[in-house]
DNA sequence: TATGAATGAGTTTTCATTCAT
DNA sequence: GATGAATGAAAACTCATTCAT
């Protein structure tokens, strides 16, 4: 519970001052607790930060969830409902994930475990791909790993424009995506 | 000249620890220059940064040169040139422009110039798609805006995908994509 | 234990060096602690120096004990075990004291407390005054206000001449305040 | 004209910062004047310090002027002149002599100087007082360096109290002084 | 088990002074 | 004569970590 509790206020300041600017006393402070607590769960400030990165991520990509998917259709509604409405993008969360996959540039086991998550993500993408392809619902044009790809790199690019301007029009750009891939 | 060391050291350590932990001192000692040169050229930490940062990604996105591109085969040239090889990849531009973009979510001046460089650089996508699509060149399923949207987006979550799993196959990405497009 | 050798560091320090000059490492090398000591018991420099400052006034002007006098002849008795004797003024408190004074002037918290307290010391004394015009002791052609005011204000110049000028007679000028006085 | 722009910019600096955290940068700016001028016309910050107060305390107390004063009663105009009325106190005057009173603790040129300065006007008024006694307009009950000694202190521990807290009555407390020493 | 006092390395920033122009 | 770029020492403050209780 207590560990919990400080894994929550890590991921929310890890969103809102950046990696490099969580202090271990801030997260404490937020998560009500004596800041000697941090200490004691956790064996430095890095592991607190990194399993509180990974938790968050982990459970932004339910892979449980993704593995029930069936179609593209089913992806792209899943996709808008995290992306398309900008109401519907959780801050703590996309940021969280983006900051985290910049961290991993300087921790290698951190990096490696968000490069394996990854990976998994793709996996299920290019079979979700091949799937499709199969049933002539998606271009076969391209294999399934290259779209598989794609299809992450285009996700997390919106986020990462769609925090940076509230004005880039994330909903039109899915839909577009959508057009190409089932042409 | 010595206000240009700062900035070129600067983008080089953002690019290597991060935004948020770099320091001064540092910024001075790669430059090879003495501490004090920061303060009595910059006001402080977040102007050396931003500036830093602005300038890294301006030339990253030179606006001029990519005015002149006048095929969709053009575009995907220069993306490939800059992303598809690896070895291509400018390690500091790249961790740079996302550092920034990140940043940006904490500093409301560096966003708003980050986010007009993307506006812009949607805009010159947008043309671009335009004129093809009115060549036949590119699918006009989607409104050109749409296309832009989502070009831009794939260019930086490849980008942040390279930099973080050395595995991922960009090449092929880049080459489903312009299938996409072109078919 | 530890907070009291900061502020008494504190205290001596201002005396010495000027209450602009004191510097927070200073206060914990003279205090004997690590560096750290003072940020971790204060909020900052100047709320370690405002506490110093005004324990050390306090401290000066008991009023407690001075509630206790109840002749004038008392009074002078005790200006002069503080003033009279050079020997006997005490050069950190005095010099804390218009340090203080003259700091109050930039840090409006400490103004009023100080004020307060001199306040406070100009009551007693009216009070005395008062009670000693009554008695005949004093003379009556004066206000029991003004007089106290008079009064603190020649003590605390006096003071401020006596640690400029080592050659100042302070002596003679309180009797000839209390032949004054007494008339 | 440089050197005098100088010496009333840091007389300013010390009455409003306290001598301590004058800069030299801020005494340039403040006389508009490029910050080399401060080391060209000065050999460093204390000389420029000490300079502008003394010329300030000079400016203060004309000792032409105040040898022209024949009576106590003058001497009370010029007093109520200068500190009965609020207004007339010119606070940077009163709070340089203050400042310059402290700093001399530390500095023993400077301390020279000022205490000079005093002598000097004690020495007026000790001579005042004497030619008063003799008219009788002065009590001859106490000996004319005690009465100035007495006065000068005073005046200036008025000032420090005026100048700390808006609500002491300065004159009548002068008013007062001067029916005790008349009477 | 849990706390928070204590530490000291490290950060940004300020600033008097020097010196080349 | 006059300027302001440059320097580096020193300032206040932050913070992860240690450790006695």
């Amino acid at each position: 519970m207590t560990r919990q509790r400080l894994l929550t206020a890590a991921a929310e300041l890890i969103a809102e001052l950046g990696w490099g600017r969580v202090t271990t006393r801030a997260v404490a402070a937020r998560a009500g607790l004596p800041h000697g607590a941090v200490s004691y769960h956790f064996r430095g400030k890095q592991e607190l930060l990194a399993e509180a990165a990974l938790r968050t991520v982990e459970q932004a990509f339910p892979i449980a969830e993704l593995e029930a998917l069936e179609t593209m259709a089913d992806l792209m509604a899943v996709a808008s409902a995290g992306l398309g409405d900008r109401e519907a993008i959780d801050p703590v969360l996309s940021a969280v994930m983006l900051e985290a996959m910049r961290e991993s540039a300087r921790d290698p086991a951190l990096r490696e475990r968000i490069a394996a998550l990854e990976r998994e993500y793709r996996r299920l993408l290019a079979d979700l791909v091949r799937a499709e392809q199969q049933h002539g619902a998606v271009s076969a044009d391209a294999p399934p790993s290259a779209l598989a790809t794609l299809l992450a790199a285009a996700a997390d690019g919106l986020l990462l424009h769609a925090l940076l301007d509230p004005d880039v029009d994330i909903t039109e750009a899915l839909t577009a995506l959508q057009t190409l891939l089932t042409r």
